[in-house]
DNA sequence: TCGTCAATACTCAGAGAGAGTATAAATTGG
DNA sequence: CCAATTTATACTCTCTCTGAGTATTGACGA
């Protein structure tokens, strides 16, 4: 797929005339926007953590991006670079005429100071089982899934859910799963919001820190795609800044993936994909030997887009 | 990612309540429903194959795929199994208060007799140069690429995209990159929608069969992803009868991706991975040696989901 | 019965991934 | 100033996977 193509708004070109009888519905822009700071990754948010930045779609808005653009600026004082669509969804709105279509997007930044009534949270402090780097991380997840598969009981659909999910049975862990996870925590009551949506009192355990509405759940779509997208395309590059030593790209990766990675092998990876060049400068020494700084190379952009998967083709 | 989730519509949560400012839109839903027929990629459309299945959310839809499988069934009869959300657009309405948005879904679908006025259609008949199993269709898009190449001129950016996009210069072909190939022709001139969109005479030379509106682009954006997807995912099956061959499969996929595969390593691929079983039966002879029939392993959805692709993690 | 055709089975070399070890270049503490 | 420590970088060694090709099997038909 043109991942640059579809970062764009496509052209404006006329669509089919609807009949009369269409709905009308209010459009809500919503952005996830991601950054990582050293070892954290962090997502923007307002309101103590609890609301992703958002705002409907207005006159004054030329495109949905362009309206994404103003809000998250508006609300933040955060300017968007790397901007991909998520996912859209609707519902009906409550003790009103209409419906709401809410369209997320995922955004890479680099670190900045927002404006008051933003900050940047770690976003393990949604998803804490999701940090498969460290032990906590790994023994909040065993617990959720001792949790989970006596919910499931005897249901085997469940249980191989919470097996696939949690790496059990011999399988490994899939850091890509991040919305299935969630989901099942939702579903067996692990999540506060599950009870708060059923209008129940407060549950004596929650997973995670809780957000409004469904705004959790559209941060776990957001980091679902983005684990899945590092692998085959070089996003990560927009988290980094301009020169950085391949250990910080490596501890970037890590953080967002959760998971450790080998460094030989990733130093390898890297090298073998020509993704980096040296700059010819060193980091500024801490303890042991000084370390090479790199830039992301341009061209990259370029050969990237003609790698893609592998099919068994037959060459002529 | 979870993709079984993401098939489904999330459940529905209240959202933040919008100011009164926001601006309301008509929603369009609109289907792109794929078919293979032996080595033929099939689209369902109406009008003379100049539009795909679509229609506005109504009152009645309970969610938006809800409206979408209504819709599709009712201009083509034809019921929707599997279905993935693609992309939203917008664009202002001409002459008119308000907006459009549409929200684009790729369904996948077997071949079935649709209602007058409805007709499945060569997907190659819009798209001519994707098809790189024959000659005419590599000599297709060697003709074009050289014509592109005259557009794009001197500036090393477009010849870029024209090298990647066609496989020029040593690049191999990357059958993914249908929208980025369609937006070179768009822009190039080569698409008849571009003068027809620019309110220009119809050119002398048009490349593939033109579809009303943005149609043929939402095409292009359903055949990348589906063509990304079958690498990774086996939703290759919702395109197959209950039983089949081993070659039957590999020339569906062929179908699909527009390129020929290797015959054994198709072959191992898909035994190594545990996709298929075999049923105990042959097919009907034709000529040669009688193939085994299988049938796709529902354990493998369970088993898939804990695939993902590969960083070098560092194992406990 | 033999030739043809397509399905199925096997082989082999090279690339790549996982895992571990060795060396180099800096700081820090005696 | 030297040695211990720390971190970066380089190298090695399997084992699996993949691309590519060849061989065998089982049907049909002349």
């Amino acid at each position: 797929m043109s991942d640059v193509a579809m970062q764009q708004d496509p052209p404006l070109v006329g669509r089919e005339a609807l009949p009369g009888n269409g709905e009308v519905a209010r459009i809500e822009l919503i952005a996830v926007v991601i950054a990582v700071s050293a070892d954290t990754p962090l997502v923007l948010t307002r309101a103590e953590g609890t609301l992703l930045p958002a705002g409907p779609l207005e006159t004054r808005h030329r495109s949905l991006q362009a309206g994404l653009r103003a809000w998250v600026e508006a609300q933040t004082g955060h300017p968007l670079g790397y901007v991909e669509q998520l996912y859209t969804f609707a519902d009906r709105n409550r003790g009103g005429a209409g419906r709401t279509i809410s369209i997320s997007y995922l955004a890479l930044a680099r670190e900045s100071r927002p404006l008051p009534g933003a900050a940047w949270q770690d976003w393990y402090r949604y998803f804490p089982w999701e940090d498969q780097r460290s032990a906590e991380g790994r023994a909040l997840a065993a617990a959720l899934a001792a949790r989970l598969q006596v919910w499931a009981g005897g249901e085997t659909a469940r249980r191989e859910r919470v097996e696939v999910c949690f790496g059990l049975g011999g399988l490994p862990w899939n850091e890509e799963l991040v919305l299935a996870r969630y989901e099942l925590l939702y579903e067996a009551g692990l999540a506060g919001e599950a009870a708060r949506d059923a209008h129940l009192p407060p549950p004596t355990f929650a997973a995670g820190m809780m957000m409004a509405f469904d705004h959790r759940r559209i941060l776990a779509t957001a980091a679902a795609r983005l684990r899945a997208k590092i692998k085959y395309h070089p996003v990560i590059f927009e988290l980094m800044p301009e020169s950085f030593t391949l250990f910080e790209l490596q501890r970037t990766v890590e953080a967002i993936a959760g998971t450790k990675l080998h460094k030989p092998n990733f130093r390898r990876m890297v090298e073998s994909q020509n993704l980096v060049e040296e700059t010819g400068e060193v980091a500024a020494a801490g303890r042991g030997r000084p370390a090479r700084l790199y830039r992301f190379r341009e061209a990259v952009r370029r050969e990237r887009a003609s790698a893609g998967t592998r099919l068994p083709v037959v060459r002529a």
